[in-house]
DNA sequence: AGCTAAAATGTTTTT
DNA sequence: CATTTTAGCT
């Protein structure tokens, strides 16, 4: 019955089950329906839930499938992102690589810190090798196959880091795709056994996956075909990341068989907003012709205002807030402030403040970037692994014991040497079985070495909430704290939250090993922990707006050098992902958006004059009004 | 080894 | 300008 509410195309797509499946899906056409009701049918048709696969861009949209499907159904499905995809399977199988099953997975400041100790003299060049790496692994190229134009050595500096992490039995992000592509191509056996398990795939945001997914996704269907696929060329924005826009333009060659479905319908914008969305992205040229059409009616023209900084923009805004909020009833987190660049959210977030209008920003750094979590979490990582050498050289001098640079080089190059993981090879310093070093070194290892046998203790005896507590009482983290008394509360506090987290976590999930647990740390993004129950304005990033929907959307800061960004500027291609990032931005909103500028902004610690961006020149006054200065 | 102060460096977006 | 890295001193 409930396939009543759906369009024609959007029962076609349900409906279809068997083959592959591209759907084109623009933005507010229903496709989160569409999804989760193709499972729901899948299921009533006789597909086990276990053969069920459903990928998603995060963990958040993820679970807000799993729960909707659990609700119609009372099955459970698993869905989940690329990245806890690759995660499991490695978890399954890393060992055919030669990895140990108690795998850690490196962030980006772990992967940068091991690199870092690689590079030595050349560590100015990190981040451009650290971006290199990342391309060439989500590229599938393994170190022996890359050249070294453009960096001198890099294929040798790629291989060394890889050796290294697996010195420390750590996998990065980019791993995470590239290892299971590598066990699937290496392991016929593995290759069958995944692709007898899942069966039926469906991948939401395809226009956003990169090489390594796109080959992953593409080995796990290639015996049964049951692919369904769904996504919007003209909201692709990760290209810097990898993304490959192809991946879903070229869907029909890849499979011949295909059937194309085109969602067109806008069921969530009025039409002032729909049809200038429209026309500012049939500016980019390289894209697949569509026509998103809204029977919601007319609405409200685009309110554009141009204010003299990004003070009085947020002044402006906050304003408006006010008005919507007050004299029409418009919940606060029913509406968002949408911006190119973290670093914008200053302004906003000193005016709502003194405004007294709550606010809730996502992204940013996020909770388990913090500097006291990410420590406990690296006593638990060796607690787990004893080979993290990263782990290892971010707590030894936790609290100070006497440890510096030297010394910590010196018992890197004793692992390296003996072979042994890092933390038997502090055993066997303590022991005197390994190299000399002075008695005062020795006893603090000694020390050292007996707190992770006090958290491996508890860990083995008790639970994951107990363990947590352990790693914060035998270091004496909280003593150590104190010694910067400016944070120490707030910091107190966030390691509460991460107890209260575990203690949380152990009850809602069936088999709580600290690993797994780690595991799901390590994968959440910034995204993710936002809850939006409370009613505060939301503030974030255009990227971080991409699935979303609000009844007021602001879009700040459109500006030349701005949004779009100076780093695209002269690159055709570059402009054209700005400017869907913008489309992506505008098509947010239901009932009202707004887009401001300033003409003057603290940029890079001067005051510039900004120029109004050429994407507020590409609408046409048909759907926009401006708004003066006499609010 | 560890602190403080000066200097450099960099700001797009993030799983 | 704000944060991070380095140098120089103890």
């Amino acid at each position: 019955m409930y396939k009543m509410k759906l369009n024609p195309e959007q029962l076609e797509a349900v409906m279809t089950v068997d083959g592959p499946l591209l759907v084109l899906a623009g933005a507010g056409s229903g496709k989160t329906r569409v999804v989760t009701q193709r499972i729901v049918h899948l299921l009533e048709t006789g597909v086990a839930p276990y053969q069920i696969l459903g990928l998603t861009f995060t963990n958040k949209a993820a679970g807000e499938m799993q729960e909707r499907i659990q609700k119609a159904t009372e099955q459970r499905v698993l869905v989940c992102t690329f990245h806890s995809l690759g995660a499991r399977m490695l978890r399954e199988s890393i060992e055919a690589l030669g990895y140990s099953r108690s795998f850690v997975i490196y962030d980006q400041e772990d992967s940068d810190k091991l690199l870092r100790t690689l590079l030595k003299e050349r560590k100015g060049e990190l981040k451009e090798i650290r971006n290199a790496i990342s391309k060439a692994k989500n590229g599938l190229q393994l170190s022996h196959e890359v050249s070294d134009q453009e960096i001198d050595d890099f294929s040798k500096i790629y291989g060394n880091y890889q050796a290294a992490l697996k010195e420390c039995n750590a996998v990065d992000f980019d791993d995470l795709l590239l290892l299971p592509v590598r066990i699937l191509r290496e392991h016929p056996a593995m290759l069958n056994y995944y692709q007898e398990r899942w069966t039926h795939l469906l991948i939401d945001e395809y226009q956003d996956t990169n090489e390594s997914q796109y080959t992953l996704v593409n080995l796990l269907v290639e015996k049964h075909h049951n692919l369904c696929v769904v996504g919007d060329p003209d909201q692709s924005i990760y290209s810097w990341r990898g993304a490959n826009i192809q991946n879903i333009l070229r869907f029909d060659r890849d499979y011949p068989e295909a059937k194309v479905i085109r969602l067109e319908q806008n069921y969530r914008s009025h039409t002032h907003i729909l049809e200038a969305a429209n026309e500012l992205i049939s500016f980019n040229s390289d894209r697949m012709e569509k026509s998103l059409w809204s029977d919601l009616g007319e609405g409200a023209k685009i309110r554009r205002f141009t204010a003299l900084d990004e003070r009085e923009e947020a002044r402006f805004i906050a304003k408006q807030i006010r008005k919507h909020h007050d004299d029409y009833g418009t919940p606060l987190n029913d509406m968002v402030v949408f911006y190119r660049t973290n670093a914008q959210s200053r302004p906003f977030e000193d005016q709502f403040l003194s405004q007294q209008l709550p606010y809730n920003i996502v992204g940013g750094i996020s909770f388990y970037q913090r500097r006291e979590i990410k420590d406990i979490l690296a006593f638990l990582r060796l607690a787990h692994s004893g080979s993290d050498f990263i782990a290892f050289e971010r707590t030894v001098n936790i609290p100070k014991r006497g440890f510096g640079d030297a010394t910590i080089e010196k018992i890197r190059f004793a692992s390296l040497e003996s072979r042994l993981p890092i933390l038997s090879c502090c055993q066997a310093i303590v022991d005197g079985t390994s190299v000399k070093l002075t008695l005062k070194i020795r006893e603090a290892l000694g020390q050292y070495v007996s707190i992770i046998a006090t958290i491996r203790r508890v860990m083995g005896e008790s639970s994951l909430k107990e363990t947590v507590i352990s790693a914060i009482e035998a270091t004496g983290y909280l003593s150590y704290l104190k010694e910067d008394r400016e944070s120490f509360e707030e910091r107190k506090e966030n390691l509460d939250e991460l107890i209260a987290k575990a203690a949380e976590w152990e009850i809602s999930t069936p088999d709580p090993t600290l690993g797994a647990f780690l595991e799901e740390l390590s994968l959440k993004s910034t995204l993710d922990e936002s809850t939006n129950d409370r009613d505060r304005i939301q503030l974030m990033t255009v990227h971080n707006g991409k699935g979303l929907e609000f009844a007021v959307v602001f879009v700040a800061g459109l500006e030349e050098d701005l949004f779009p960004h100076a780093n695209a500027r002269g690159s055709e291609e570059a402009l054209e992902e700005e400017r869907r990032l913008c489309y992506v931005g505008m098509t947010r909103a239901k009932l009202h958006l707004y887009m401001t500028d300033t003409r003057l902004r603290y940029l890079w610690g001067m005051q510039r004059d900004q120029r109004p961006s050429r994407f507020l020149r590409e609408l046409s006054p048909d759907h926009t009004e401006k708004v003066l200065r006499i609010w």
